[in-house]
DNA sequence: GCTTGACCTCAACTTAGGTTGAGGAATTAG
DNA sequence: CTAATTCCTCAACCTAAGTTGAGGTCAAGC
């Protein structure tokens, strides 16, 4: 659907944002990015698409998985380059996820300077490890970093 | 060396602490926890070994690897037992670089507010993803969760 | 017009933190 | 004494986020 011809190739675009090539491929495979192809099958990319892969990488560096950050960008406008405001308003709710975040963690480690000393660490009733609970420090996270585990489920 | 005989067997560990009879096997690969054998080859556990995997749980909740981990407990006595005051030493250790980490995680949020709305994603200047001060936001974390990969490096 | 470099796909490997299953041996209950 | 559990080891599989390499094609410079 797209006409644009000749854009920019995988190299340039590995240029541009600092991302490995395999790792841009990787990033069309799950679903990031979506090049056109050149008449010889080679990948032909727009300047959105920096923006778009740049912010693949911040959203990394906040700690988000690469499924949540295409749950995100499922926001973006289907038809057009997205605007500043796009971007503005998925950044909005990276910002308020870490938010949740840094509260849980915070949580967290509030309550493991409370059990410093108290020596209740192997009691089941400890409120470091009820699993109860568990729900309000991960915000929609990388699970595995607060409780849950991938394959434990 | 150890020579106390019959002690609990791995599923009686698994009971105690909620963990899988296969994770607590995984954790004595790791280095974790050291049993004894019975005669006929089957784990024995001491009591003391219920409060090490119990904060094993505790430190995996807090966002730490089991490497992280590993590398705490060596600071644990070897000929006896573990006091309430060995505990609360690596305890204050894992607090402390969970301080680091909230406090590495509020940066970059600050950092998300301050880029929100200027437009500047797409920009090698962005300090939001500038390579140079990374190790900021890093403790000695899970780093695959703020920056390096664990593959790439 | 051909050679070099960039690109293509596909499969296998990596780390972390485990789970699942096969095939067998030990322990416990009755 | 036997049957049912529990336990043993070992190998294969899982997710996430990629990298590495093999074998082959495309595009660009001279």
């Amino acid at each position: 659907m797209k006409l644009k011809a000749s854009g920019l190739s995988i190299g340039q675009i590995a240029d541009r944002t600092g991302l490995a090539v395999s790792a841009i491929r990787f990033y069309e495979e799950q679903g990031l990015v979506n090049p056109d192809r050149n008449s010889g099958g080679q990948r032909r990319y727009e300047r959105a698409d920096i923006r778009r892969l740049s912010f693949v990488m911040i959203a990394q560096r906040l700690g988000f998985t690469l499924s949540e950050i295409r749950a995100q960008f499922a926001a973006l406008p289907e038809g057009r380059t997205p605007t500043k405001a796009d971007w503005s308003k998925i950044s909005r709710h990276f910002g308020a996820e870490l938010d949740a975040r840094i509260a849980g963690l915070t949580a967290l480690r509030d309550r493991l300077d409370k059990c410093i000393g108290c020596g209740c660490l192997s009691l089941r009733q400890c409120h470091l490890y009820n699993r109860q609970d568990e729900a309000a420090a991960n915000g929609q996270g990388p699970r595995y970093l607060l409780g849950d585990t991938p394959g434990a489920g």
